[in-house]
DNA sequence: GTCCGATAGTTGGACGTCCAACTAAACGCC
DNA sequence: GGCGTTTAGTTGGACGTCCAACTATCGGAC
């Protein structure tokens, strides 16, 4: 990651950009949208310093972490099987990054493509034998070396992820299904 | 926004597959890591719901997030003039996203590439009156349309950013310089 | 039964990000 | 002074995301 290896090329504890972006956003007279801007960038760079690690880890597996995703939704299905449709709408993600994300699994054999038994436009999508094994390398090296050490309280996790919940709700996530 | 959209079609309140995805951790027996493995998924779809909704507000006025980052950055610069590499350094992105991001203000005329006066391995980075306009206009927009409308509470807002300062601070982020 | 709108997936293009590799210039050490 | 190392910036390629446009199929309304 490239925060990292300025990090390690030797360097003093330096200001957080963030709040100095705020200080200076209060100055100017947004202070209504401070908090908001302060907390936007922030999301941005986490997101960005989180899934630099995330993918490192996944590097040596040969996958990304759109690719895990995908790859676990397929786990944890009754089949190991789901439409693409599906797994857009789960994933919250548009067709064609499904496309794009099963295209790769798929030459690297760890899904494979299936007609969908009774709708001739959709495709189902299943799980290789090669592709539990991946996931569950995958998942394992991700427990130990990412989501079991984010540096954060117990009680940080909870709260970062209530509070990114109502976020979410209020921008329209939380998995939708067709009325009826 | 592509969630955005599916919404809109029409469909009844879902159930958040964050929180289901923490219930089948914790039913595989990875209750240490659930909490983290929630929060990393969650600032995942978080950012992009907020980045989308971002983009959309700056696609009007012909520029993307990231190159608003750098057009604020030359707007509180004292001279309205930077180095790549700090810029770099500043948003925390590999030298090539710097590069990708002012030629594309150039090439609209935000910014201007200037030698630099002492270090002829460097370029400055200029913001033009056209592009102060720009960021003018973005900032009021961004101010009253996203960031002051997050469907948060303030005290939400300011939990959020001291929780990912924290995460920030321990994944390596905060300003570098250089020694001495 | 037919026809038109909705849905499933794909392709091609734009964008931002990273990495690897490269050139040019500055720096430092002897 | 000279040479090796570091730094600044660029190019080319990979990847994930989105949008626009397109084909094929399904399904409901008439």
């Amino acid at each position: 990651m490239w925060a990292v290896a300025q990090e390690q090329r030797g360097a003093e504890r330096g200001l957080d950009t963030i709040a100095e972006a705020t200080r200076l956003w209060r100055e100017h007279g947004w202070s209504d949208a401070a908090a908001g801007m302060a907390a936007v960038t922030s999301l941005m760079r986490a997101q960005q310093l989180v899934l630099a690690r995330v993918e490192s880890v996944l590097r040596p597996l040969g996958i990304t972490f759109a690719r895990y995703e995908v790859l676990m939704l397929l786990v944890f299905s009754q089949r190991g099987t789901l439409p693409m449709s599906v797994i857009g709408s789960r994933l919250q993600v548009h067709p064609t990054s499904v496309t794009n994300a099963v295209d790769r699994l798929q030459g690297a054999g760890l899904v494979e493509r299936l007609p969908h038994p009774t709708d001739r436009r959709a495709t189902l999508v299943a799980i290789t034998d090669e592709g539990r094994t991946v996931a569950d390398k995958a998942t394992a090296a991700l427990n130990s070396e990412v989501f079991g050490r984010l540096g954060l309280a117990e009680k940080d996790l909870d709260a970062l992820v209530g509070i990114l919940s109502r976020l979410r709700e209020d921008a329209g996530d939380f998995a939708t299904r067709k009325p009826r």
